[in-house]
DNA sequence: ATCGCTGTGTGCGCCAACGCACATACCGGC
DNA sequence: GCCGGTATGTGCGTTGGCGCACACAGCGAT
């Protein structure tokens, strides 16, 4: 189920970045391959609404997308993030075609796309991509059941940690583009909080940042300050998904 | 996809208790029968352990359950709760075998089990049964994303009300049993504020309780003060499995 | 060089929920 | 009828995060 495939194609490499794609095995991705388009995924792009039928699945490679549920009175919060380990739009072929939640890109960046007949067409035959999908969905769910014991227990310096943590893990370099306000309003919290939280790890010489930019320069000592439901997430992730990319 | 069967059968009639089961086509019903196994499920049993390889799916009928984790603290959070509508074990068919969380009966009550290797083999033949089974996975997704927003943005009265009809929802009658001090863990706060938030509802009509037994009088009121939460979530229910229960 | 917009820092009063400490009330068993 | 355990009621000081208000700092456009 681990075999990465075509290697000297343009396509697999790029597909490659997606950890969800590189597993598939060599007959899926023959069939897959010619029905992958390459897309842009600017920041703000709402991949779907809630409630709405989507058409696609995506699979981020640079891009990392939120789930979040927004409230009547406007207020929204993460229930999880998907990056370049995982496929955004599982309730087609969960078999509900569409979720109560949205899901935004959070961070620019490049994915694959794939028509909603194709995901189903494949899941239909109930082969490796079949599992794989299912695979990757439980660890989502795990994602999400943790974002809810997160946000009932542990304090916003320990959820700033594990936010900065997960989206770390979904990106190249130590770098993350993204403002405080876009922060806060993922975590479902004040942008002031966030700034306090922020101050106090910038000040433990953990990450720097400026206007939109966070640089994280001790990630060991991010995860000390993070809650264990990072970990938990991460080691779930690891153990459901095969292989972790190389590219 | 949604024929009742056997109608004298009495396994038929308990099953039909379950709205999974009660929503299995005949043919699947035929093969599932002879497997199923009539248990009692006490107050507090341990369905399932975190990290453990489960042995079976379960099916409630009158019992409820919660997915809850537990912290290393101690501390812990219901993160879904599953009784007749539903399954307890869906890793075992998404291909992890087990998850971080606990499954434990809240409620007592009776149900089915199925073991372990008769759910992959009728969800192996992607059928039917897969697609009910990965449709109920849905509403069970949808339950836990709500619940990570509903411990961000709502208030303990809110979600003490949503609790409550969570629960009625999956009884028969108005009345259920269980202490305050059980509703506090499940939720992940204080006992002292789950009495708080209750004598408020008894104080404006809508519940009667006493020593471990709560009468919902006015179920219309608690609705109202619940939060959305209750809505979003029971809509998904409905959109998503068949057929509600007649018995 | 200046203006304006966006992003960050900080102070203040407020409130929900917390931790702790007890008081009371009910129920079953001897 | 009493006793002990369980369930619920209530007060008090603390605290994390909220809402609001405003100061300041960097960056781009004219």
């Amino acid at each position: 189920m681990a075999t990465p495939i075509h290697p000297k194609d343009p396509l697999a490499l790029g597909a490659l970045k997606n950890r969800i794609l590189a597993a598939l095995p060599h007959d899926e991705w023959q069939r897959w391959s010619p029905q992958l388009e390459w897309i842009s995924m600017p920041l703000g792009l709402v991949v779907y609404e809630s409630d709405r039928t989507m058409d696609y699945v995506y699979f981020p490679t640079t891009a990392i997308a939120s789930l979040l549920y927004v409230m009547k009175s406007g207020a929204a919060a993460e229930i999880a993030v998907v990056g370049n380990e995982g496929v955004i739009g599982i309730s087609l072929f969960m078999g509900g075609e569409s979720t109560p939640s949205r899901a935004v890109v959070q961070s620019a960046g490049q994915g694959f796309r794939l028509l909603a007949q194709g995901v189903k067409d494949e899941f239909n035959r109930a082969g490796p991509a079949m599992h794989l999908l299912l695979r990757y969905t439980q660890a989502l769910i795990t994602q999400m059941a943790q974002t809810a014991v997160c946000n009932r227990h542990h304090s916003l310096d320990q959820q700033l940690c594990r936010w900065l943590l997960t989206n770390l893990d979904r990106r190249v370099g130590n770098e993350l583009v993204v403002t405080q306000e876009l922060i806060a309003n993922m975590l479902g919290v004040r942008r002031e909080g966030v700034t306090q939280s922020a101050v106090k790890l910038q000040t433990a010489g953990l990450i720097r940042y400026a206007r939109g930019h966070i640089s994280v320069l001790n990630r060991t000592g991010l995860e000390a300050r993070s809650c264990e439901c990072y970990a938990i997430v991460k080691k779930e992730y690891d153990r459901l998904l095969p292989t972790k990319l190389t590219v």
